[in-house]
DNA sequence: AGTAAACATGACAAGTAATGGCATGATTAA
DNA sequence: TTAATCATGCCATTACTTGTCATGTTTACT
């Protein structure tokens, strides 16, 4: 075996190990101690963090986490890391942040001077629009971990009226228009809430629970309508434009031979006031047929508004 | 020079050069033209793709596109690599799709069991929800290019009324909510517009255009209010918090000691027609003061929903 | 057809690097 | 004090690398 490989091979030996002494190294590898010791000499040449403790219980101990072994990528899958990692320059707050930021260094610094200018310039090139936050989202990354991990947490969290201590298990995060958010399980209230990341207060305790619980993959394809409610929609022409940009009804819309359509879906009585914002702004394009509750919250809101702006009343 | 150094030179060099002789690189390293061709052997077992061509103008010549120096990753740092691919799961189209999938399997591959699954129970647990999209953008690639290159296009683009052949010239893409956008210049009508890049039908033609233009960062700098107009908003405690997590308002909403506030705010007159669905949303939470114009919006907005929505008239 | 430019491969000697063995010293815990 | 451990130097031996030379093959040019 060549000394390069070897040493690759020690390298994932002791980040494996972490702690090791230079007579294990040598049995594993059926090389004198000597050699061990320059071959770890020349590791640590290498940049590899390691230190010795002398003496008897002494040893080798790795200090980072860690390492994989050397990886050769094409100028074209660095640019594409790049340009994932441009998707979440518009996050706030990240998990493996420090992470992505070393990553990055160490790839831009490897690429060659046109490579450099051709990732500087599909960052000026293209953008992933996700509105700017300027909302702290400090404990994203623990709640992550506690989600993952499966723990238990006490939090106080900000809800609509005051700040309230509530007792959950985090199903998971996500990200939905900038803003971090986790659907958890209420041991108070016997049931999945979703909770907003940033208005938690404080994590009060975190208990180990190692019994199987869903995550958040399973959370999104089992979500259930539970009161199930015909939306049947008429659209004109440009109300069928703008349906079919909007991702919750462009699987319902059908079209007929003058352009114009109708929304036939079955949808969850909860999403109705969700849904409302979107057939005022259609007005006129879009008239609802069912059901009759999101007629009468249409007629109510609009009577509202209209109260609210009496002619005259400015 | 240790062997393994001029192997990662020789490497680099050849990678730049794409195509040499053996000659050529035992003058460039200095060493005999037989160890050049037995280096050679040693990098194409190293897996460098290259293959030789005999006879006179023969030569040696590498097939892939450039390759890196091998890079040495930690774990974290390979999982905040997922971490950011995991952030473009939801968009449908992408450039750079093919390169994201290989460095995936690449990265993947080389981890231990034990960090596999880690990542493995990120993806479960972490999600970036942008609207799962189902419309087609195939022409996302040609655009983003032509916006680095800075081309003129002439192409076929579906309008709100039918499709129209424009002349442009692309300043950049971005994704929002899950669509593709491309501001443009127009040649017709001698502004930037914004188009959406799945409604582009078809490029007919391109041509190369050296002139300097502004890019994507820079018009999203330079976006300017044009006909400026004072939004003056007066909301309820409610109000207050909703639009505080919106993007928009975040910045302009003072609140007062009872928990109400207000907005006050300079914008666009472009941009009235897209708040007004919020202030609908909001209903007696939120009082518009000022503009007069989107007063008056959000009245006819409501008489004709209420025309629409007639009692008895279901 | 002949020649020159290229790759391909083998043999061998000379040079260089890596290794193992041994010795010595330092540090630390039992 | 002793045993376990790292650290370093020296040297003979072994293994590897290199250059040179020789021989073949393929291909393009004249």
């Amino acid at each position: 075996m060549s000394k390069a490989k070897r040493l690759l091979d020690i390298l994932l030996f002791v980040n494996a190990k972490r702690k090791f002494t230079a007579q294990e190294l040598a049995d594993e590898f059926k090389i004198s101690v000597r050699t061990v010791h320059r071959d770890l000499l020349d590791l640590s040449d290498m940049g590899l963090p390691i230190y010795a403790e002398q003496g008897r219980n002494g040893g080798h101990t790795v200090i980072t986490t860690r390492l994989l072994p050397p990886m050769l990528f094409t100028e074209e899958e660095v640019v594409s890391i790049f340009f994932a990692f441009q998707a979440l320059n518009y996050y706030r707050d990240l998990p493996f942040d420090a992470e992505i930021r070393s990553v990055t260094h160490k790839l831009y610094r490897s690429l060659p001077k046109d490579a450099q200018a051709k990732v500087d310039k599909l960052r000026s090139y293209i953008a992933f629009w996700n509105p700017k936050r300027t909302i702290d989202t400090p404990l994203l990354k623990n709640v992550l971990d506690a989600s993952i991990e499966g723990s238990q947490l006490h939090i106080q969290y900000h809800s609509k009226k005051a700040i309230t201590t509530k007792h959950i298990r985090p199903i998971g995060v996500y990200a939905h228009n900038g803003l971090w958010y986790m659907p958890a399980y209420d041991f108070h209230k016997d049931k999945v809430l979703l909770f907003r990341v940033d208005r938690i207060h404080a994590i009060i305790s975190s208990i180990k629970d190692d019994s199987n619980f869903t995550n958040l993959e399973e959370w999104f394809d089992s979500y259930e309508v539970t009161t199930p409610i015909r939306l049947l929609v008429e659209l004109s022409k440009e109300g069928v434009r703008q349906c079919l940009s909007e991702p919750n009804f462009q699987g319902f819309v059908t079209i007929n031979e003058h352009g114009t359509g109708t929304i036939d879906a079955v949808i969850d009585e909860g999403e109705l006031h969700f849904i409302a914002p979107l057939f005022y702004r259609l007005g006129l394009h879009a008239k609802i047929i069912e059901p009759e509750e999101l007629i009468q919250h249409m007629r109510k809101q609009a009577k509202e508004i209209l109260t609210m702006y009496q002619e005259g009343n400015l």
